[in-house]
DNA sequence: CAGTTATCGAACAAAGTGTTCGATAGCCAA
DNA sequence: TTGGCTATCGAACACTTTGTTCGATAACTG
């Protein structure tokens, strides 16, 4: 009685077959079952640059993505199941571009996330306008709290708790919060400077705070 | 022929007599119209205190206050509209505290932030949980980036366009995004440190960045 | 008090949601 | 290639929510 085999919807239950147990096992997906998601995918994707997030219905993707209604729910709880594993998609992406980067002895990677804004520009900016940006900065401060929590792990790791006084977590957090807010705002701009520039900014401010501007 | 006296609903067309002109002309309201809006305002509070934002219904909402269907829609455009109005006073609130408070010589007023946070805890958290999230972070926001970028205006006057080689919106825009992110991880706490004490580690951070760490 | 104006409440069309089920088409392994 | 399995289709369904309309009623203001 398999029902969609390998979808992800009950994450208790661990006997699911498809979930990519633990080890790299390829673990075949049914190509219909691909070829569905996929086009959901891209569908939400696409309809994301015409529109707001908020306003797009169940309707409008799977008429645009050519795929039954019953289909859609056999997949995905609802448009935000949809849209928040797409994000994680997208996440990915990013997370594999990082690990080529190696920003030289930066604090945060966080010129990567600058040149993937940079690539995406256009889905970035259509999701923070349309209502669906909360997902995003929650994904991407996620992402750069648990860097920065790790590089403050290591060279730390002598003075135990917190650091200077502060602790690591509020650290984390006041840096995560002034990137995606960097972030953005360039994202925004209308003739916008390159990623390069922009990084540099950051990371002097996030290195040497007001003092730098003396 | 007035429909419904004093609403706000078309910031265009400037005859609407109610809108509280230009100084300080008490304007009056009528009775009935202010109870109306203190009641749905009052109660979308509530509810966001009991349950997700996004799952709060019109009816909901009119049910608890006890007012007519069609009387919110002569008030509101919609749930998002009465939201948002309902902020701005809050913004305000905060506002006054923050023209009392004179944090010494900070940059940012930032303690009037963290003080409101801990008055108004209960709703702010229920809020970032409940989906709207990005008006209150928005609106933060804007407050804080005119605070820096005026403080920065003042000071940085002889420099010219960039101070130090960073424009000054970046700079207002890196201090609102890691003030918002720290005041909400902070809000979110189970047992948080005084308002006194995060922002003091929210300050040192602000002014001397990761350096002050070592 | 008289005129004005907000509220009520019921009814309505329209749009969207999430589910069901039998029939069909496509996939995979043997 | 075949046989068995399973994802998809699509239409129908009950349900919820939205936003509007309008005449009757109640409340406020001067």
């Amino acid at each position: 009685m398999p029902v969609l085999t390998g979808i992800p919807h009950d994450p208790e239950d661990g006997d699911s077959p498809m979930h990519q147990p633990n080890d790299a096992q390829p673990q075949k997906v049914d190509r219909r079952v691909q070829r569905t998601r996929q086009q959901l995918h891209r569908a939400l994707m696409e309809l994301i640059l015409e529109k707001r997030y908020d306003k797009i219905t169940v309707q409008d993707i799977i008429d645009r993505a050519d795929v039954g209604r019953s289909t859609f729910y056999a997949h995905f709880l609802d448009k935000n199941d949809l849209f928040e594993q797409g994000l994680q998609l997208l996440g990915q992406d990013m997370h594999d571009h990082a690990a080529d980067a190696h920003d030289e002895d930066h604090v945060v990677h966080s010129l990567s996330f600058f040149r993937h804004g940079q690539e995406n520009r256009d889905m970035y900016r259509a999701m923070f306008d349309g209502g669906g940006g909360d997902f995003l900065l929650e994904l991407g401060r996620r992402h750069i709290v648990a860097d920065i929590e790790e590089h403050l792990a290591q060279q730390g790791s002598s003075d135990r708790g917190g650091i200077g006084g502060t602790p690591p977590n509020v650290v984390a957090q006041f840096m995560a919060g002034a990137m995606m807010s960097v972030l953005t705002w360039w994202l925004r701009e209308d003739r916008p400077v390159p990623p390069e520039e922009i990084n540099e900014m950051y990371q002097k401010l996030a290195m040497s705070g007001l003092q730098s501007l003396r």
